[in-house]
DNA sequence: CGGACCCTTGACGACTTTCAACGTGTGTGG
DNA sequence: CCACACACGTTGAAAGTCGTCAAGGGTCCG
């Protein structure tokens, strides 16, 4: 299912025949704009599991996004330690923080194999002065990275773990419905706990014990990485969402 | 002293007399950019303490930097409790998150009486699109926000409330005397303890008591929103950052 | 003078963190 | 083919920190 998805994908060759197309949201929206780009955006690189799209400090020469896999942002705080930054499905632009410096903040890491499509710099810009409608998307996309951190924010802001657990699952149930289009109860996570104890700020092991909490409730279905929503008013309870929020398959 | 420096800021009308030109990174540049805008940014508010610039939820008509008076963004949680986004000093654009809906997703609120500098949408646009340059800036500038989110995040990464209390000093220091060009030891912190205790997602007396510990310990003088840094080296090191890291007064 | 707001401090309880152990699955090398 | 190491996930017990509830002092303003 998702398997072939990912492997058409791995195929193609321009973005004028992208199976994501329709939620390409970041830059390329009209078909003049991404004939404009054509000749730029091929660059396309596989990208293995577990290794990295650009590393933190590294020279800004292109913006990526992802059209097949999942990718994760970490930065290695002073200590070494990694705080992950943020997840990142495909059709999302990633590494705009590294307009501000010329250089990237964070690392951006495959979670599984991964087809990612390079935007260089130059290209970008040249196409974005042709086209006043590519530079509003452009922007658009920007402020699309700014409302995810803020999200991010909010969900640090719960102070309970089965809190944040619940608000995060909420999130990726939304992101798995929009993908598919389609109303889903199943969620296949494509990081490991450690990812999400990091994402969240948690430990990995107070991770685990809201999964058990929420298994034993009944609100969840819990099989390593993937995990069934049973009960999804309470889960939304949980994450104090207003109560079942009608998902939006725009 | 930075009575004066804001009254004068009150009295101007125009860019490209602005005091904080220098520091105004993110628009306005080269000064022939200036010229292009200056029929569209005049329109200046004046904004008393505690009112808004914008609300949460109203649709984007421009964006805003101040020109002087911190300003806070914050959201309202679905149970009514605000979130406290970040502060933002004179020189920073506010607002770009709202490029993603068209509406803004959070309510921006002067902490001190500001000046607000209001760059409409179409003006905005309408230079990007004349000036590659300008364009260029405004990604740098987008990026800057998305940067300030990623540090906000970090900060949050940090379990310990004295951690994170340290952290936000050093940022506070370090955002003073980039506006100063001068090393400081005096903070002067703009917000409650209930915007820190948002901020960094604590209680207000939790924030207290980080507070009276850093003091009773001989790292701050404090005195209300008066903040003295006794000890730089051993504030950096609760707030685990490469000890003493050079202020960077470009 | 009274009230509202802000800041501080204390005591208690709840939660997360820490340290530890154990089970599982996977991949590698003997 | 099996043994082993290793990463990952789970669970338990103890300790530490933060949140909650409560009270008090300070300042500003009507």
């Amino acid at each position: 299912m998702q398997r072939s998805l990912i492997s058409s994908l791995m195929e193609q060759r321009s973005c004028t025949d992208c199976v994501l197309k329709p939620m390409c949201r970041p830059a390329i929206v009209r078909p003049d704009e991404m004939e404009l780009l054509a000749g730029s955006v091929l660059p396309r690189r596989q990208i293995p599991a577990g290794t990295a799209v650009y590393r933190q400090g590294d020279q800004v020469r292109a913006l990526f996004v992802s059209q097949g896999g999942v990718l994760k942002t970490e930065t290695l705080g002073v200590d070494g330690q990694a705080q992950v930054i943020g997840f990142h499905f495909p059709g999302e632009l990633i590494g705009v923080e590294a307009f501000d410096s010329g250089r990237f903040r964070a690392s951006a890491l495959a979670l599984e194999p991964a087809s990612v499509c390079e935007i260089p710099i130059a290209a970008l810009e040249r196409v974005a002065s042709q086209d006043p409608s590519f530079q509003r998307q452009l922007m658009r996309a920007a402020g699309s990275c700014l409302a995810h951190q803020q999200d991010h924010i909010e969900l640090l802001s719960l102070r309970q773990a089965d809190e944040r657990i619940a608000l995060f699952l909420v999130g990726m149930l939304e992101r798995t419905e929009a993908a598919t289009r389609a109303e889903q109860t199943l969620i296949h996570l494509p990081m490991n706990r450690s990812d999400i104890a990091s994402y969240l700020c948690l430990n990995n092991e107070t991770v685990s014990r809201s999964f058990s909490r929420l298994r034993d409730d009944g609100v969840l279905g819990v099989n390593g990485r993937h995990v069934r929503v049973l009960d999804r008013g309470r889960l939304a309870r949980i994450a104090k969402v207003s109560d079942m929020e009608q998902p939006r398959l725009a």
